[in-house]
DNA sequence: CTCCAATGACTAAGCGCTTTGGCATATACT
DNA sequence: AGTATATGCCAAAGCGCTTAGTCATTGGAG
C-alpha cells in the first residue's frame, strides 16, 4: 500500500541500507547517487514510518504533556506554548489530561512511559507526591510547568508572582492613586501570598504603602461582598488590587452599586487577564498577564535543552500589563460617554442596519 | 536497562513468542504457563514497548489532533472531550495545532500521517481545500469538529446552534418576556444565521415573535454600541438575544447605562457561555451552552466506532441553557440587594478577615 | 496396544528502519 | 608496477515485538 524505503531502493537500483544513508544525510554516498534516490523518492513521495525509526533508533520524538487538569483556564496556554515550541522542532506532543484523578494520573504515566516519550512536561497545579516520583520512572527530562519546583531533579517554570504584583502597584500609582487597598484569596495560597509581597514591594519602593487587604477566596462572590468591607475601613479608597480578575469584576461591580465610579473615584487592578466573553477590542479589566504562553514555550525549550543534554536553572516569567477601563478609562467605565469612547477606539466599527423584523 | 519481553520469557523459562501470547491472551497457552509468566512478568515490572508493537502490528493506537487554532475559545473544550473519550479506550492523541497558518497545517499534516495515526479528529472552524484533500492522503477515519460537513467523506459533528437559538427564546418567554429583540452578529456568519432561525421558529411556535434584528458583530463593542439603536426603535422592549456572549455583557452594559435595570426591565441572554473572570459560583451572564466538550467526546465516540468499522452518521448536539442573573436576577442586577442575593448563594461564603496593614 | 486428535510449546519469518563492518573498486603515491 | 589510501556500496545484524506454521507430547477411543 504506502511506499517504503525498500521501493524506493529497488527504485534507485540501490540497496536499502545506502537509501537510508541518504535519506539521514549520514554515511558515505557518491554525489550522484544521493541525487538519484533523493530523486526517486520524492517521485514515489515516499514518507518514512516514524514509528519503526523510533524502534530502530530507541527515540521516538515525541514528548508527553501531563496535564493535572486541561479544563483549568491555566492550563490551555502553556499546553499551547509547549506545543508550538515542540513542533518546531518535529517533536509531537502527546496529551494525557488527569483531571485531577490520581488513579487516572497514575495510568496515564504509564501509558507515556510505555510510548516511549523521549521527554515529559507536567503541567501541574502544585506539589504532588506520584508526580515526584516521576523522576524514578522515568530517566528522561522532566519540566514543570506550575509544578514542584525541586532543581535538584527537575526544571520548573513559574509565572513571576511577585514582579506580577509589582506591575499592579505601579499602575495604580501611575494613575495617581494614594489610598491603595488589597483584595485577595487566603494567605495560605502561595500565589494569594506572592502577588500581595511583590505589590507591597513596588508600593514601599515608591514611599507608598498598602493600607488595608481583605483576605477571602478567588472568586467573583468574595469580590462582591469585599467591597462593603473596604468602603467601611477605607472610605476614600482610590486604587484597589484585585487578587484576580474574578475578584476584580466583582469587585468593581459592588463599588458601583455602592455609587463609585470605576475608575474615576476607584481604579481597579485584576490578575490572570482572563479574556472572557470575546474582550476582542476595548477591554474592560486592567489586569495583570502572567504570559501563561510563554511559560509553556519556556517549558519547552528547557525540555529541548535537556534533551541536547544541557541543563540550565529556570528563570520565572515575566508578566505584563494588560490595560484596561478599570485603571485607564475616564470617569465611570459603564456610563453611556465611556462606552462610545471604547466604542469609537474599537478597531473595526460594526455597520448597524436594521432589517424588517420577520413576519 | 529497561525489562524486554525476551527478559520475562528468559525468567518464565518459555521462548519468547509463547511471552507474546501471554500477553496478549492469544495462542493456545497451558494455563499453568499463563499463570507463572504473569507472574515473572509483575516481578520484572515488565512494560510493553508500545511504539514497537505498533510497527509489528500496523496499528499505533494513536490519533492526530489538528486543531485549527488551539489558542481558540472553541478548542479547548472539544480537545478536552476528544482526548477524555480517546484515552479511555487506550488511544493516545497527538496535538497539531495549525494556527491559521496553510503551511503549518500541511506540515502537521505530513508528520501525522508519518506517525501513522490510526485515525484524526480536526477541530476546524469552517471549509478548508487542504482538509478536504485530507480524504485521500490518509485512508483512516477522519472526524470533523465544526469542520466541513461532507456526509459522504468524513463524518462531521456540529453544535446544534438552531435549537441553541430555541432554548433563548424559551428562556425570554419563560421570563415573561413578550417585546423581544435580537442584536447578533452579520447574516452571512452561519452560527449567526442558525441562531436566529432557531430563536425565531420557537418563538413562532409560542405565538411570539422578534420585533427586532440588529446586525453588526461578534464583539461586546458592538453590543454596547447596539443599545442605543435598540432603545431608540423598541423603546419598551423587554428581553433580547444577544448572537454571543460578548454582545451580552457590552449590551447589558449599555442597556443600564440607559436607565433600563437588567433584568427587572429588559432581559438578556448570551450563547457560548463563555465563563470570563472565574464565574465559579453564581453566573451573571444567562446563556446558551453549546456543550462543546460534549462535541469533543462525541467526536472521539464516532471515531472509535470508525476504528471498529462502524459508520454512524453524526447527530447535531444538543446545548443547554446556563441560567444567570441576567434572566434570573430580580430587578438590577448591579444593585447591592442583589450582589448580597449572588452571595448568599454562593456554596462556600469567604471568610472575611482584617489582617493588619503592612508598614 | 495402536492410532488420531487435541494440546502446548517452539522455530522461523516478518514489520520497517538503522548501524556496523567489510569488500571491492578507484585514486594517489613511490 | 606495487603498495597505501580513500571511496562507495552492500551484507548482516539488530531494535522489540507479532503471527503463521511446525512438531513433539499427551490423552482417549478403538
Amino acid at each position: 500500500m504506502a511506499v517504503r524505503l525498500a521501493d524506493v531502493a529497488r527504485a534507485a537500483g540501490v540497496s536499502l541500507p545506502t537509501a537510508s544513508q541518504v535519506m539521514n544525510g549520514t554515511g558515505r554516498v557518491a554525489d550522484d547517487t544521493r541525487r538519484r534516490v533523493l530523486e526517486i523518492a520524492r517521485e514515489l513521495d515516499y514518507r518514512p514510518n516514524a514509528l519503526a525509526r523510533s524502534v530502530a533508533l530507541g527515540r521516538s520524538r515525541t514528548i508527553g504533556v501531563l496535564a493535572e487538569n486541561a479544563a483549568g483556564a491555566f492550563c490551555m496556554p502553556v499546553l499551547i506554548g509547549v506545543n508550538r515550541v515542540l513542533s518546531s522542532q518535529d517533536l509531537a506532543s502527546l496529551l494525557f489530561d488527569a483531571r485531577h484523578d490520581p488513579a487516572t494520573r497514575r495510568e496515564h504515566i504509564r501509558h507515556m512511559l510505555d510510548r516511549q516519550v523521549d521527554g515529559i512536561v507536567v503541567i501541574g497545579e502544585g506539589p504532588d507526591v506520584e508526580i515526584a516520583a516521576l523522576d524514578e520512572q522515568f530517566d528522561g527530562p522532566i519540566v514543570h510547568a506550575f509544578g514542584p519546583h525541586d532543581p535538584q531533579h527537575a526544571v520548573g517554570v513559574y509565572p513571576d508572582e511577585f514582579a506580577g504584583g509589582a506591575l499592579a502597584a505601579r499602575e495604580l500609582l501611575a494613575q495617581g492613586r494614594r489610598r491603595i487597598a488589597h483584595v485577595t484569596a487566603g494567605a495560605d495560597l502561595a500565589s494569594a501570598r506572592e502577588r500581595r509581597a511583590g505589590f507591597e514591594h513596588a508600593l514601599a519602593e515608591a514611599g507608598a504603602s498598602c493600607e488595608l487587604v481583605l483576605h477571602g477566596e478567588f472568586t467573583r462572590a468574595w469580590g462582591q461582598a469585599a467591597a462593603g468591607d473596604l468602603l467601611a475601613a477605607l472610605p476614600d479608597v482610590d486604587g484597589v488590587f484585585a487578587g484576580n480578575d474574578g475578584i476584580a469584576v466583582g469587585l468593581a461591580a459592588a463599588l458601583e452599586a455602592h455609587g463609585k465610579r470605576v475608575p474615576a473615584d476607584v481604579a481597579v487592578v485584576g490578575y490572570d487577564n482572563v479574556a472572557g466573553y470575546g474582550e476582542d477590542t476595548a477591554p474592560y479589566l486592567t489586569s495583570v498577564d502572567p504570559h501563561l504562553q510563554l511559560v509553556g514555550e519556556r517549558a519547552g525549550e528547557y525540555l529541548l535543552a535537556a534533551l541536547e543534554g544541557e541543563h540550565g536553572d529556570a528563570q520565572p516569567v515575566a508578566p505584563a500589563l494588560a490595560p484596561g477601563a478599570t485603571t485607564r478609562g475616564e470617569g465611570d467605565v459603564r456610563r453611556l460617554d465611556l462606552v462610545e469612547a471604547l466604542l469609537r477606539s474599537a478597531t473595526a466599527p460594526p455597520v448597524v442596519h436594521l432589517p424588517p423584523a420577520t413576519a
